[in-house]
DNA sequence: TCATTTGTGGTCTTATTAGGCCACGATAAT
DNA sequence: ATTATCGTGGCCTAATAAGACCACAAATGA
């Protein structure tokens, strides 16, 4: 029962996991090292396929050494 | 199975969104009201009962006419 | 060529959020 | 005094995140 609105918010969101990654030149499974997220999530997670929890989101901002607020730092709808 | 670590957190992110629903001067029940979220969901959240989904978040960032920026903008550990 | 790494997507179980409703004691207003 | 509103917490069901593992094709490196 997501919705549309969710999903584009869900991928904005990745997005910007995945540039924040790929800026510290971080493979999946480097990143799930640091942050003790599976590999496989994490994936899903950029492409916006999970509506992630507010604890895997600090768990990602520490992992990606910025805050969470930066984390959410997009336009959303 | 929540750490320990997360409850504060949790606790600290419900004590940010109190301070700005005080700031607008909203019950739990006018602001359930604004973001379709139940009174009763938005106590326990507050008080940092539960680990709210990012979809959540945006619903309340919206509601209380802020960024889900803005609503994450608090030290955690 | 062969081995390694990478991203992706599938499966499964368990834990927990979402969502809704209800009832209560306390407080505030009339 | 009584009515309305407040925050709180309990209960229930359905949906889904968490967590973990596996397999594979493509890219990368030796």
């Amino acid at each position: 029962m997501i919705r549309q609105s969710d999903k584009i918010n869900l991928k904005r969101l990745g997005l910007n996991i995945k540039k924040l990654r790929e800026a510290k030149g971080l493979s999946f499974r480097e990143l799930s090292y640091a942050c003790e997220i599976d590999h496989s999530k994490i994936s899903k997670i950029e492409k916006g396929l999970i509506n992630i929890t507010f604890t895997t989101i600090l768990q990602l901002a520490k992992a990606l050494e910025t805050t969470p607020s930066e984390l959410l730092l997009t336009d959303f709808d």
